[in-house]
RNA sequence: GCGCUCGUAGCUCAAUUGGAUAGAGCAUCUGAUUACGGAUCAGAAGGUUUGGGGUUCGAGUCCCUACGAGCGCGCCA
């Protein structure tokens, strides 16, 4: 199906380019074709190859053929699995079938191709001429920071995604500040993909947990220690000596429990557009309106004394319990509420939840079925829980636990970039160990650091530069042809790869592609920095300007990375 | 017991969603600077992708199974 579906895009970006109009792929929205004119090569390529293939007696060009980058350069620019792919239905051995294609190919080169070649099981590699890659520096200078990258695959939906909401009983622990910075990033990423999206996290300011933190605070000031089942954190006792006579403990717990969060949060540079309480939701009506509806729709009933919602027609494994017989309301009625509120702020709901609630998403999905959403408007991602090492053991993240990691507190030790680039290295799936000494002490050598590190050196090259009395003259003055070396080449690649790395992280909410591609740039940069001396004496002046516009390249891609990952790009370390 | 998510170098993780010889960083070892910032670069070493079956031109990726890990399984939130 996936395949189908790139093939289909494929197809229409090719057929974009020659002005024909796409029939059946209604709805899929074709960024690259119009934002991206050096995409183009690849259309050329998947062009030539089907026209090859019909012309070798292929009735049906399978949806599995694919233009595609060779993870190894000796493959060559571009490659082709048709052979492979068609082998079946041609009945021949790919090998063979892919030297005919290669041949037929061979025989009316596409354009920008300088030579292609069979290689292994019967890949078809293109190895094109250096000229469409100094098209995407013209590409990526022309478009600049704002525009280069950026895709209308969104199509201007509005999309809440809820993140980090804690229980406002303490403050946020390091474990929190995974979804914060997963959340802030997504959010930056779905912008540059043409989305709208809302960042907003929830706060559970009512219940039974309030009730008992409330209890805990005052027994707390009152010298005491807390009741049964009560937060026994130490934060608890600091909190209650700063509590005012004559206030309500649970009220005033949550207030400062907020402002505590806020100010963790604002640290790590993330800032939610709504925080909506559970409280003023329930308030509002929500929870009630959303099971008067539930009754209409016929998916309530009683038993055992309790009001019941009937999840298991929509998958779940069993029914939940909407209202308990003591007549109060369990956590999910008014998150129902909550949810259906949040689709005024958005069409698509994103929760972004730990692995902790995962058993809580079918019923959720149930109940908003049962409203009448559409399945696919609701999304819940559940992340791996964080794991978190302070002196080569086990800190348990936990309210109750003594020796809890605050995430105040390590923003303060490593600040900002270190966490979120620490939080974002890798992807939602995978558990994440944070290694607190490593982070500190191999400050220097962090990875974030590394890719900063090539952000400044560029700075320092225009510094320098102006010193010198060096001005960038015109792009179009520039003789880009001279960028013909190993690392200014490959710099390129990274660049041109971008938009491609911005659509998955899109696609797959996976903004820790974002982390490993700007690290690879970096790692391009620092090779060519290393090997390609821009304003060095003996540099001839038109090389000299074409590596200044590379350098001013690689300065917006490093810059458009750091800026979806929420990390500063400094002008000097 | 049932369910979900996983299992990749000594460690932390990638892998263009089924592609070619599985890649980075850290740690280890060896080299590079009269140079635009050495917070850098080059190289070496490190693997039966937990084990076993299956699907096909092709599997870290999909299916089955065993083992192992984390998390769920409430009229808690």
């Amino acid at each position: 199906m996936n395949g189908l579906g790139a093939f289909r895009r494929q197809l229409s970006r090719a057929a974009a380019q020659v002005g024909a109009k796409v029939c059946g792929a209604k709805g899929e929205a074709e960024p690259f074709a119009a934002r991206y004119p050096q995409a183009m090569i690849r259309n050329d390529l998947l062009a030539a190859v089907h026209d090859a293939l019909i012309e070798l007696g292929v009735a049906e060009v399978p949806s599995g053929v694919v233009i595609e980058r060779p993870a190894r350069p000796e493959h060559g620019d571009w490659s082709t699995n048709a052979a492979l792919v068609c082998s079946k239905v041609v009945g021949r051995n790919p090998r063979e079938f892919g030297q005919e294609l290669a041949d037929l190919l061979t025989a009316n080169l596409p354009e920008h191709v300088e030579s292609l070649e069979i290689a292994g099981p019967g890949f078809v590699n293109f190895r094109l001429a250096n000229s469409w890659l100094h098209d995407v520096l013209t590409e990526v200078v022309g478009q600049g920071q704002d525009g280069y990258a950026r895709s209308d695959q969104g199509a201007g939906t509005t999309v809440n995604v809820e993140f980090v909401s804690a229980n406002p009983t303490g403050p946020l622990h390091a474990g929190h500040g995974r979804w914060a910075a997963y959340g802030d990033s997504l959010c930056r990423v779905l912008a540059r993909c043409g989305y709208l999206p809302h960042a907003e996290t929830y706060v559970n300011d009512r219940g039974v947990q309030i009730q008992l933190f409330g209890a805990s605070l005052a027994a707390r000031k009152a010298g005491e220690g807390v009741p049964a089942d009560g937060y026994r954190g130490q934060y608890v006792i600091d909190w209650a000596a700063e509590m005012p006579d004559g206030v309500d403990p649970a009220e005033w717990g949550v207030q400062y429990a907020l402002a505590d969060q806020k100010a963790a949060l604002a640290a790590m540079h993330v800032s939610f557009e709504t925080w909506s309480s559970e409280k003023e939701a329930v308030e509002s009506g929500a929870s009630e309106s959303a099971l008067e509806r539930l009754k209409k729709g016929g998916h309530v009933f009683e038993a055992d004394g309790a009001v019941w919602l009937r999840t298991t027609t929509f998958g779940d494994d069993k029914d939940r319990v909407l209202i308990k017989s003591d007549g109060e309301m369990t956590y999910l009625l008014p998150d129902v509420g909550y949810h259906e509120l949040k689709y005024s702020r958005g069409s698509l709901i994103i929760d972004v939840l730990g692995a902790d609630h995962h058993g809580y998403v079918p019923r959720m999905k149930a109940a908003l079925q049962a409203l009448g959403h559409a399945p696919e408007s609701y999304e819940a991602i559940v992340g791996q829980n964080v794991r978190l090492l302070r002196d080569g053991k086990e800190v348990k993240l936990s309210k109750r636990a003594g020796d809890m990691v605050l995430l105040q507190e390590l923003v303060d030790d490593v600040g900002p970039d270190v966490a979120r680039f620490a939080y974002l290295m890798q992807s939602i799936d995978t558990p994440l160990t944070i290694d607190i000494d490593a982070l500190q002490m191999q400050s220097s050598e962090n990875p974030v650091f590394y890719v900063q590190y090539a952000h400044a050196r560029i700075h320092s090259i225009g510094k320098q530069a102006k010193e010198r009395g060096i001005q960038r003259q015109s792009l179009e003055d520039a003789n880009l042809s001279l960028l013909d070396g190993k690392r200014e080449l490959q710099l390129l690649r990274e660049l041109f790869s971008l938009p491609e790395v911005l659509e998955a992280a899109c696609r797959d909410r996976a903004p820790h592609n974002v982390s490993t591609w700007v690290r690879e740039l970096a790692g391009a940069f620092h090779g060519f920095y290393r090997d390609c001396p821009v304003l060095r004496d003996d540099v001839a002046p038109e090389v000299q300007q074409a590596r200044l516009w590379l350098t001013e390249a690689t300065r917006i891609g490093l810059a458009i990375g750091l800026d979806l990952l929420g990390v500063d790009a400094p002008e000097q370390m």
